[in-house]
RNA sequence: GGCGACAUAGCCAAGUGGUAAGGCAGAGCUCUGCAAAAGCUCCAUCGUCGGUUCGACUCCGACUGUCGCCUCCA
């Protein structure tokens, strides 16, 4: 069993192997946060934390780099639309982009570059492809001469005299060739700059990720990532500013694009505007849903959202709560540690090896989540059966798999996963009072206090069979938010969600 | 115009040259004071037309449809 991944650089399938030892290097194009980001961009992320999570599972030792392009046309404009700095813009939606994705589970990047930050990488970079010819000075900037090699266009599969064709590419007297582009943009009046051998000015969008990923990486690095729409020009072009200066190798050994969200029939996009600002988006459902929902998607194809499929999956989802609570409850297990819970699903036990061989079947087949999540669904029935060890051991396998595709719920919580969500101000007040009433007091201040109060009333009426008492009980606590389940073991509550 | 992707049940969605995962919804049943939840069971022949093959949903071709990229884009 290995991994297999799609590798657009040669458009097929491939056995993933790093190039050097048991190191992986991944480089992900990140973020120009320009605007608020929205579950587009999310869900490259997310990708990006499992392929990363299952690496790991599978002993590698990752590092993972993922740049933020920090300045560029649109975060200038920007500032002087909002009258505040380049900088407050960037950590505006940067700050609002890293909350987000916290939100999500995606863990942060081993390092995250800022291209302002390695203007003398970029230099260096320009330099070495002046000396070879490729890069010319012009009277506002430093160009790429896409002429002046012959690779150019490999990656995304263009050809130059094809793209000559295209009504959108926009000839300039600063260019000799129409499809040259920027390496350096020398400094406008009232724009931000640094210094270079070409006087003070900017980096031009592309060069910051080949001196970024070379910087942190090396070259080649293994795995070099990013949405479909980056293929051109994007990574076309950071291999065409890199790989003339490797002698023959290429970059990255991988190249991994995600496939695009929609939503109302057209691609998200900042400037399409067609789209719900993640955090918004975040505020409206379970994150762990949304994340659930990308991951019963192929990662490369293009992919809706919509409200009835975060419902289905979040669905989905609480029956893998309460199966996982199920099976740490018979095993008596109180909390799993992450690495046991990886070890239980690397080694399984006998009971739990079909599921575990499925899910890493899934996974090894060009990380085909959806395939990996229905293998745990589909041996949700066999589990159902498990008793003492075995059901403590299935519980740990279970929460690993989860882990690796990064919806676990919180290690400590398995018995009551969702009792601990917060209760909005409104309801909590509302709560506190209802308890006032029933109980003659409020004692403590929590939610999960006031509840329980509520609860012993309830129980003492069922001892007594007042059926007709239980039922405006749990009525009342449903009007807060609160829904109460009877079952033979006793009463449990979640928090509606 | 050039390049490319996709088309599987009510919805979402995997997958394989040998006869279709999973989730949601729906139906029936079990449990239950009731309710809810949960559990069990059931529920498609894979856009159209040709071809290759002992056999195709899976390969090839044509067609139809949807979408993306062609220098703002995860």
């Amino acid at each position: 069993m290995s991994l297999r991944l799609y590798n657009s650089r040669t458009r097929a399938l491939e056995d993933f192997a790093p190039l050097e030892g048991n190191r992986v290097r991944i480089y992900m194009c990140g973020l120009t946060p320009s605007a608020d980001p929205h579950l587009g961009h999310a869900r490259s992320m997310l990708f990006f934390d499992v392929l990363r999570r299952y690496l790991e599972f599978l002993g590698y030792a990752v590092t993972y780099v993922q740049n933020v392009t920090d300045i560029d046309d649109k975060i200038i404009r920007r500032a002087a639309d909002e009258g505040v700095g380049w900088y407050d813009v960037v950590e505006k939606y940067y700050g609002s982009f890293v909350a987000s994705l916290e939100k999500l589970g995606v863990r942060r990047p081993d390092v995250e570059p800022r291209a302002t930050e390695h203007i003398p990488k970029i230099v260096e970079i320009i330099r070495g492809l002046e000396r070879m010819g490729i890069a010319y000075e012009s009277d506002d900037g430093v160009y790429y001469s896409v002429r002046a090699w012959p690779a150019y266009g490999q990656l995304s599969g263009r050809h130059i005299d094809e793209l000559l064709e295209s009504v959108r590419i926009d000839a300039s007297e600063h260019k000799r060739d129409p499809l040259d582009f920027a390496l350096w943009k020398k400094q406008k009046p009232g724009e931000p700059a640094w210094d270079s051998p070409w006087g003070r000015g900017r980096p031009g969008w592309h060069i910051e990720c080949s001196a970024m990923s070379w910087e942190y990486l090396g070259e080649p690095f293994d795995i070099h990532g990013g949405g479909l729409d980056l293929i051109f020009p994007h990574h076309e072009n950071e291999v065409a500013q890199t790989e003339p200066l490797l002698a023959g190798k290429p970059m990255a050994n991988f190249w991994v694009h995600t496939g695009l969200l929609f939503f109302n029939g057209s691609k998200m996009s900042k400037s399409l505007g067609n789209f719900v600002p993640l955090d918004e988006e975040l505020r409206r459902h379970d994150p762990r849903a949304v994340r659930a929902l990308f991951l019963q998607i192929d990662y490369r194809k293009q992919a809706n959202f919509t409200a009835d499929s975060i419902a289905a999956a979040t669905k989905g989802l609480q029956r893998l709560d309460e199966t996982l609570a199920d099976l740490a409850r018979r095993g008596d297990v109180r909390q799993i540690e992450e690495a046991d819970a990886l070890e239980a699903l690397r080694s399984p036990a006998r009971a739990i090896e079909p599921m575990a061989r499925a899910f890493r079947e899934a996974l090894d087949g060009d990380m085909n989540t959806a395939g990996a999540l229905a293998a745990l669904f589909a041996w949700l029935t066999a589990a159902r059966s498990l008793e003492g060890e075995q059901a403590a051991q299935a519980a740990r396998a279970l929460y690993g798999a989860l882990w690796v595709l990064g919806i676990a719920p919180a290690g400590d919580r398995l018995a009551e996963p969702r009792a601990e969500a917060v209760l909005d101000v409104a309801r909590t007040a509302a709560l506190r009072s209802l308890c006032e009433r029933l109980c003659g007091h409020a004692n403590g201040g929590s939610v999960r206090e006031w509840v329980e109060a509520i609860l012993d009333v309830r129980r003492q009426a069922r001892r007594e069979r007042n059926w007709g008492r239980s039922d405006e009980l749990r009525d009342a606590l449903a009007g807060v938010g609160i829904v109460v389940k009877d079952s033979k073991e006793g009463s449990t509550w979640t928090i509606a969600g």
